[in-house]
RNA sequence: GUGGGUGUAGCUCAGCUGGCAGAGCACUGGGUUGUGAUCCCAGGUGUCGCGGGUUCAAGUCCCGUCACUCACCCCA
């Protein structure tokens, strides 16, 4: 008999945990909504040439990362690497950017990438993004920052920092690759490392290595050689930021894995998750939409990790799901109490009370172990003596009191006593 | 793709220089024929990841392999 685990990389989330992993991705959706972002649901897997073309094709995640397949039509598609192509391909393909902007949008899903796992990085894994498209206006930039930071600060997280910088735009940006270029070109620098400065050169900025820091401690930096533009643009978010009272720290060697982003750049750094500190992420990004076949507008958006948001609060000791799998717990002794019981949970569960009851004929002791385990507040025990006398008992389970409620007013009697 | 670490009960793990496979938790029953969480008693579970080798004898030593894990790389 052969038995299967879960693909390499592929996180299960399970009870009790599960609770968590989904109040983190409905908190940082809620804040989504409060700033007027509209919900997305699009399909996990796209044309290839979608993420080929929006993400960028000398990019590590579509060069190596990317899941893809061939379906019965011989068409080449791709479970999505992030977020941002998947939902501008649904902008132009229906015409949002027609009406007024900026379009403002949210989702949550999942998200696919073959690397090898390790803490925080999975093979399926879970981002929440928003994107608002049409509108090159700074403000909006600080309104996605503030967005994702209200997020995490409403799971209750504090042990993270907010990064920013600004990538330039199309005319400052090759000008300061060429002079970054030009800089590396005469550094001591290994195979490895050389080739990328010919890819990525900001990458090497990034270096973890100390000997390599040490060597490009005096390289040019992006924010130095600014246009004006970018440069007026960068300042008004840093203000806006200000207005929105989030903090952050500013880090000129930021380097963002995907090719779209221009101007404002930020990451969401938590310092207790291990090598992959970064529960969040985005930026603006000019030329994307127009990239994939639609009109030349500018967006902005970001992707956060709930996964790696869910290890945070484990960090943090914070536990943002309700954990417990019901409020009150039948407690059946017998056929006819059992019956009883079954019969109320419709009720109860109709008014909104979480109802379980102990099946499998356990005795009494069982039963009132099941309850404990439940995480209820309330046991409701019923037994012959009871249905004689009319009532069932409704048991405090962290008091120990217990009470008759006449068995015609269970569900207003349960919820009075949740309500307290 | 490249390194390091770890694979023993459902879970967390102990098991010394080779010598009868263990603990805690969890689960089930009982102490209490109608009361959980506390306490006491009882109970069961193992291809010691897998395959080979050394040995009278391997969970333990050697080789291989697979899985998991951390890190590089990369990113959420």
């Amino acid at each position: 008999m052969t038995t299967f685990q879960a693909p390499k990389g592929v996180p299960d989330y399970i009870p009790p945990t599960s609770a968590s992993f989904a109040k983190v991705r409905e908190t940082l959706l809620e804040a989504a909504r409060l700033a007027g972002y509209g919900y997305v649901e699009l399909p996990v897997f796209e044309d290839t040439a979608l993420f080929a073309r929006g993400v960028g094709e000398s990019t590590d995640v579509v060069t190596k990362e990317m899941y893809t397949f061939t379906d019965r039509g011989d068409r080449s598609l791709t479970l999505r690497p992030e977020g941002t192509a998947g939902v501008m391909r649904a902008v132009i393909e229906h015409g949002l950017d027609r009406g007024q902007l900026p379009v403002k949008l949210a989702y949550a899903g999942q998200f696919f990438r073959a690397e090898q796992p390790q803490a925080g990085r999975y093979r399926q894994f879970h981002q929440v993004g928003i994107e608002a498209v049409g509108v090159d206006d700074p403000a909006v930039d600080a309104e996605a920052i503030a967005v994702a930071d209200a997020g995490f600060r409403a799971l209750g997280l504090t042990g993270y920092r907010l990064e920013l910088t600004s990538l330039g735009d199309a005319t400052c940006r090759p000008e300061y690759r060429e002079k970054l270029q030009a800089f590396l070109a005469k550094l001591p620098l290994d195979e490895d490392t050389r080739r990328r400065a010919e890819l990525n050169p900001l990458r090497v900025l990034d270096d973890k290595r100390p000997e390599v820091r040490e060597l490009v401690a005096d390289a040019p930096l992006m924010v130095d050689h600014l246009s004006d533009s970018a440069r007026a643009h960068y300042d008004q978010v840093k203000g806006y930021l200000a207005d929105l009272g989030v903090k952050f720290v500013e880090n000129p060697r930021m380097v963002r894995g995907l090719d779209y982003y221009t101007k404002t750049c930020f990451e969401f750094v938590h310092d207790g998750l291990g090598a992959q500190s970064g529960i969040g992420g985005g930026g603006r990004y000019d030329g994307l939409m127009e990239q994939l076949g639609g009109q030349p507008l500018s967006g902005v958006g970001f992707g956060l990790g709930v996964d790696r948001a869910l290890l945070a609060c484990g960090v943090e000791g914070i536990t943002p799901g309700d954990e417990t799998r019901c409020d009150v717990y039948g407690v059946p002794l017998g056929e006819v109490a059992k019956s009883r019981l079954v019969g109320l949970s419709a009720p109860l569960r109709a008014a909104g009370v979480r109802f379980d009851l102990a099946y499998g004929g356990k005795g009494l002791k069982g039963a009132m172990k099941g309850a404990d385990k439940s995480g209820a507040k309330f046991a409701l025990v019923l037994g012959e003596r009871d249905i004689e006398a009319g009532v069932a008992q409704l048991k405090d389970l962290a008091t120990g009191e217990q009470r008759p409620v006449p068995l015609a007013d269970v569900v207003p009697a349960v919820l009075e006593a949740l309500a307290r």
